[in-house]
RNA sequence: GGGCGAUUAGCUCAGUUGGUUAGAGCGCUACGUUGACAUCGUAGAGGUCGGCGGUUCGACUCCGUCAUCGCCCA
């Protein structure tokens, strides 16, 4: 094996480590196998969607806990694919079609549904490639896209079965309208803004008298749908207007005025005009009080023939503007007020919706609702992090109806068939009925999350029973955005328990937001999301999969920063480096198990190195199995550079450079051990660069990393190891200290002093070595009675104390204000222990283990205190 | 109007069930290219953990309240 390369370079091995996963046919889930399944469903993305940072964050964590099932020994089972879509890709067809100068309505529907196949075979699938790009490993052999022949079978049998239980139903109702998509959508697909508009105030004059009514209104257009004004009963100032007619204004039109609480009387004037085919406040107070519902628009929201005939055909903005004109010349506009309002967008038309009177198919949803509820109140289903259960428990509580009809062509077709002859005669079935050309078709579309929400039980080929089905199926683990906690996961549970009797999944993690640096959602619309490809060519991929994954901290948003990819990019540079090292003092046919190692026998630094290593192993899962994949990241980081790295390579170059062959092979042994461990922990979350170094660390014809066995911690801790090396590095870093302070060259060596007890001398002996190479240190005196060099700079450590005679060099000035400082701070802490140690409840109420560490503490800080005295009484 | 979340070092953020001398990265200061790494090393400065009140022997951590910011639902 040819030794590493100075630097890491990810573009030449990324491609080749994908191709030969792909290959050695890594990524494919066997439903025959004997092993524990362990498996995800991705969120399937829109079949035209672009990758966006907010996927790799996504997809990466999907992958980490795919990769370490894997390496688990499960049947690790990640089924990809993509969603139609419906609505989202129409209107993206549609706009494209435009440009090309065609109108939707010149088209059949079969020539658009062409144009539309056409767009998905073009532009689908880019997202599919790109996440293989990222390194997921998935099973594509499973890829699934939500109109496939299989799955549109699952979506139709599903309202089938619903229908046939009575939880679907046709009504005339009002609904939310989008006039760019000229489709019904629903309330979750509706996103209220604030925004500056007016309140105006109009005369209607009442019937039979010279006086008049003023009513407020933000959108003036409606009142040519008027068909009543009402007040509240209780309002004084309304009394006497029972039985009354309003004539409105610009139609002419007799209405009534009618008395109801809903009217709050300190809104405007306290009348309120009522528009029940346009407001859904408006219709049920029409349906209370039997009044006429007059639609008043077109599909695309222009003033239709139910207004008068100067109206007809007006956009609603230029309705508005010339009803308002129009009351002004009639002397009928009392004033123009500003006001702010929320007004509710069509998420994907982004304009102002309507409520718009329309037949549409409905689905009951209280029943459904009730399992899924139960599923999060008994744990069957847990949340990451778990406050998202009080969202969805509010949701699932005040759930409606959910209107699942769209007035599209790219979707799935109602499965619903009007007979010729009679419109009130329906067939309901997958296949239609057997005479079928006396029958037309319902020619709406079905919302597309009443397809999304089959997925988990659909990919599988539902209904049919199969052993994908069964084996895969319910899933492990749900990774996906707060976003669509309503669209998607709760709906998805449902269909769970309605279609398999068992919940779709037991953990649903919810990732972070990303977010720009200004707070702003990452878009591709706002055009503040990187592309990601950028970044990997920037930084490696996984350095962005691992820095991404270290700067998302589990249910909160996080600031993206490109900036931020720095530390995984450095992280990986490290890693590579730590590697070519250890690497460079490898003979070429070294075998570790060749090495005779007894851990008993190993010296301090070894032990030590092998105890945090367990440590970090244990702490690592941890954190991973409770979805703290931020902290995850971090524990790994902090091992490899502060522990390995900083320290244990430090220690081990001493004995790759020694004469004692014997200690350079435990060196080789043990580096190598913590490389394959880190390597092994760091793999999902980093796959390429881990696998092309494990080449260099892996046991001799052993397999590739991606299929090996995840480490396992030795239950090697030992505090008293732990507690020794700290000390050591304490003396180190204290030496290192003065060094710096007194600015000696790190070309220079210095002499130092210690004054210390018997058991500190012989601990220090020991580690001679250790102490000299890295504190830069050559003669070292040891002795209790050791008196303190003239010129002499002084650090108290562990108890000992430390002088290194810096002839000339030596501020005593300066010296001693550092002494007084530190003097100063122990008398704060001693201070703090003080008050707790003489504080009688504290003694009887605290944990015995909390009183001896306050008493330990108590004892090292005097001792220290004693020490620093003594040595500024020298100073004086 | 109802609900959820956030507020910790100059910046961006960590901080398991209440007990640490409150941590990291970036930035900053000083020194340093000794053969893994300047995408680096060594040492250092920097915080009364948003305000007030409470529970407790003990609160960054639990409770209440207020303020500011963000999101969701009406």
């Amino acid at each position: 094996m040819p030794k590493l390369d100075k630097a890491y370079n990810a573009s030449l091995v990324e491609d080749k480590w994908y191709e030969h996963w792909i290959d050695k046919n890594y990524f494919s889930a066997d439903p025959n196998s004997k092993k524990e399944p362990y498996t995800i469903v991705i969120p399937p993305p829109n079949v035209t969607g672009m990758l966006t940072v907010g996927h790799v964050l996504n997809n990466t964590i999907q992958d980490v806990l795919i990769r370490k099932a894997r390496m688990e020994g499960k049947e690790a089972c990640w089924i990809p694919g993509t969603d139609h879509a419906s609505i989202a890709t129409e209107s993206k067809v549609v706009s494209m079609l435009q440009e090309k100068g065609i109108n939707k309505e010149d088209l059949t529907r079969e020539d658009f549904l062409k144009y539309a196949w056409e767009w998905k075979d073009k532009y689908g699938g880019i997202i599919i490639r790109q996440l293989k790009k990222l390194g997921c490993s998935c099973d594509w052999e499973k890829e699934r896209f939500t109109m496939d022949k299989d799955y549109t079978k699952a979506v139709l049998t599903a309202f089938v079965e619903l229908y046939n239980k009575g939880l679907i139903y046709k009504g005339h109702r009002l609904v939310n309208w989008c006039p760019v998509s000229k489709s019904a959508i629903s309330d979750e697909e509706v996103i209220h803004k604030e925004k500056n508009g007016f309140l105006w105030h109009f005369r209607y004059s009442i019937k039979d008298s010279n006086d008049f009514l003023v009513v407020a209104t933000t959108r003036p257009e409606t009142m040519l749908g008027d068909t009543a004004v009402a007040v509240n009963p209780n309002d004084s100032r309304y009394k006497n207007l029972v039985g009354k007619k309003i004539i409105l204004p610009i139609t002419g039109r007799e209405i009534p005025i009618i008395y109801d609480e809903y009217v709050d009387p300190d809104f405007g004037s306290g009348c309120v005009k009522i528009t029940p085919a346009h407001d859904p406040n408006d219709f049920l107070i029409a349906e209370k009080h039997g009044l006429d519902f007059i639609n008043i628009m077109n599909e695309d929201a222009s003033l239709n023939k139910n207004t008068p005939k100067a109206y007809n055909g007006l956009s609603r903005e230029e309705g508005r503007a010339k009803v308002i004109k129009d009351l002004e010349i009639l002397g009928l506009l009392e004033k123009t007020e500003n006001y702010i309002n929320k007004v509710g967008y069509s998420e994907r038309g982004n304009v102002p919706i309507e409520s718009y009177l329309s037949e549409q198919w409905f689905m009951r949803m209280t029943e459904l609702a009730k399992p899924a509820i139960d599923a999060i109140k008994n744990d069957k289903i847990k949340f990451h992090p778990p406050h998202w259960t009080k969202t969805y428990n509010h949701w699932m509580d005040n759930i409606k109806d959910w209107c699942i009809s769209r007035q599209l062509w790219w979707g799935h077709q109602i499965p619903v068939w009007y007979h010729n002859d009679d419109k009130t005669n329906i067939h309901v079935s997958i296949d239609g009925p057997v005479d079928i050309e006396n029958w037309t078709q319902e020619s709406d579309v079905l919302d597309t999350w009443a397809s999304s929400w089959l997925w988990p039980i659909a990919v599988h080929s539902w209904p049919e029973d199969g052993d994908s089905l069964r084996k895969f199926y319910p899933t492990n683990t749900l990774v996906t955005g707060p976003d669509i906690i309503f669209f998607w996961v709760a709906r998805m549970i449902m269909t769970g328990y309605e279609f398999q009797n068992e919940a779709p999944f037991k953990d649903v993690y919810f990732t972070s937001l990303l977010r720009d640096e200004t707070g702003k959602k990452l878009s591709k619309s706002l055009g503040n999301s990187p592309d990601p490809f950028d970044l990997f060519e920037e930084y490696g991929t996984d350095a962005v999969r691992f820095g991404v994954m270290l700067m998302s901290p589990q249910g909160l948003d996080v600031l993206f920063s490109s900036d931020r990819l720095e530390i995984g990019r450095n992280f990986m540079n490290k890693l590579w480096n730590a590697c070519r090292f250890v690497d460079m003092n490898i003979p070429d046919d070294w075998e570790s198990q060749k090495i005779n190692v007894d851990i008993k026998k190993l010296d301090l630094a070894e032990q030590w190195i092998l105890s945090r290593l367990s440590k970090t192993i244990d702490e690592y899962n941890f954190q991973l199995d409770r979805f703290h994949f931020n902290e995850a990241a971090k524990v790994l980081y902090d091992f490899t550079w502060n522990d390995f790295c900083d320290w244990y390579v430090e220690i081990a170059k001493i004995k790759f450079y020694s004469t004692n062959f014997k200690s350079a092979e435990i060196a080789r042994f043990i580096s190598v051990k913590c490389l394959r461990t880190i390597l092994g922990l760091l793999h999902p979350f980093s796959p390429f660069i881990t696998e092309e170094l494990w080449q260099h660390f892996k046991v001799k014809d052993s397999g590739d990393l991606i299929v090996s066995k995840w480490p396992e911690p030795e239950l090697f801790y030992d505090e008293i190891i732990e507690s020794d090396m700290s000390n050591l590095k304490e003396v180190i870093t204290a030496v290192r200290s003065i060094r710096s302070r007194m600015n000696v060259p790190n070309s220079k060596s210095s002499d130092l002093f210690v004054r210390c007890n018997k058991n500190q001398e012989l601990f220090l002996t020991t580690h001679l070595d250790l102490i000299k190479t890295l504190a830069k240190t050559d003669n070292i005196s040891m002795s209790s009675t050791l008196k303190k060099p003239v010129q002499s700079a002084t650090a108290v450590a562990n108890g000992m104390e430390l002088y290194i005679p810096l002839d000339g060099l030596v501020d005593l000035e300066q010296e001693r204000l550092r002494m007084q400082k530190r003097v100063f701070e122990i008398k704060k802490l001693l201070g703090a222990i003080d008050g707790k140690l003489s504080n009688q409840n504290f003694l009887e109420r605290a944990p015995e283990k909390v009183i001896s560490k306050e008493k330990i503490n108590h004892q090292k800080l005097s001792d220290e205190h004693i020490k620093l005295m003594a040595n500024l009484e020298i100073l004086k």
